[in-house]
DNA sequence: TAAAAATACTCCATAGGTATTTTAT
DNA sequence: ATAAAATACCTATGGAGTATTTTTA
C-alpha cells in the first residue's frame, strides 16, 4: 500500500472513470489501471466493478475509500504543516554581549530581529568579555 | 514522502538510535540513513540532530512526527479493516425458487447459509419457473 | 579506540510511459 | 462504432543491499 494508490483511488471513486482520474493525477490511464489493481490484490478485494459503466464501487470498497481518505488527508496535513514551517526560524537565541556595547547595539537590533522572527525567543546576557568566552567554551562542550 | 518513510521516523523518533531502528524495520541502517536524508531533503526540515549521542528530535521534527504518527496509524487502521474484510461474504443475495421445492430446499439450505455468512442478506422470491427467467433477464441487462 | 551515522557503489524491482488489444455501450 | 479499461512491453528511477569512510564519545 502506497499513498501514491490511496490517491488513484480517491481519484477513480470521485470520477467514476479511470481516464478522468488519470489526468485528474497527472498520470496515464495505464499507470493509474495497473496501481488499483496491485492494491485489489494486495487487499484481496475488489474495490470496483468495471462490469458496467459508468464504473460503481463495491460494498467493501466504499469502506476502504472512507479510510483511504482519512490516510490521504492525514498526510496532506502533514505536508501543510511542514509547508508552513519551512525556512521557518525558531527556537531559542542566546547573546552575550559586554556592557559597554549593550545600549548602543541592542536597541538597533532587537526591535528588527523580533520582527523578523516572531518565533525566536531572545536571552541577552550583558557580561565581561572573559566570562562571555567562559559561558561559550561551557556551552561548546555539552 | 512515502508512507515508509513515515515509519522509518517514528522509529528513529522511538529507538534514538539509527541501527536500532533499522532493525526494528527489518532493513539496514544505510537503507534507513538514506530514508531519513530524503524526506528532510523534501520537507526541508532537519528533523533529528546527529551532532551529538544519543540523538535528538528537533523541535521543529516533533511537529512533524506527531503528524506522522496520525498518517501511520491511519494507514494502519485501513490495514486492519481490509484484513477483517479479506474473504468475507457480504451483500445482497437474491433466490428465486418454484414453489414446488421451496418448502423442501429452504429448510436444508438458509439455517446453515445464514450461519457461514452472517454479513450476506437473502431475498427469496417463490415464482414460476417463466417468471423467474424474465426476472433473471431483466437483471443481467441492467 | 569503539560505536554510530554517512557515503560510495551496485543491483534489481517497479512505477510510469507508449502502443495495442479487449470489452462494454 | 465508439468509448473505456486491460494488457504487453520497455525504460528509468530509486529503494535496498554490501563495503567502507567519517564522525562522535
Amino acid at each position: 500500500m502506497t499513498l501514491q494508490q490511496l490517491e488513484y483511488l480517491l481519484a477513480v471513486h470521485q470520477h467514476r472513470n479511470f481516464l478522468k482520474a488519470a489526468e485528474a493525477c497527472f498520470v496515464t490511464q495505464p499507470t493509474l489501471s495497473m496501481q488499483i489493481q496491485k492494491l485489489e490484490e494486495e487487499f484481496e478485494i475488489k474495490i470496483f466493478d468495471r462490469s458496467k459503466q459508468p464504473i460503481s464501487t463495491t460494498t467493501a470498497g466504499i469502506e476502504v475509500i472512507e479510510h483511504a481518505r482519512q490516510v490521504v488527508t492525514a498526510a496532506h496535513e502533514l505536508s501543510s504543516l511542514v509547508e508552513s514551517q519551512k525556512g521557518k526560524m525558531k527556537g531559542l537565541l542566546r547573546i552575550g554581549i559586554i556592557p559597554t556595547l549593550a545600549p548602543y547595539l541592542l536597541p538597533l537590533f532587537i526591535p528588527t530581529f523580533t520582527k523578523k522572527y516572531p518565533d525566536v525567543k531572545l536571552q541577552v546576557k550583558e557580561q565581561t568579555t572573559d566570562i562571555i568566552i567562559n559561558m561559550l567554551k561551557k556551552a561548546a562542550s555539552m
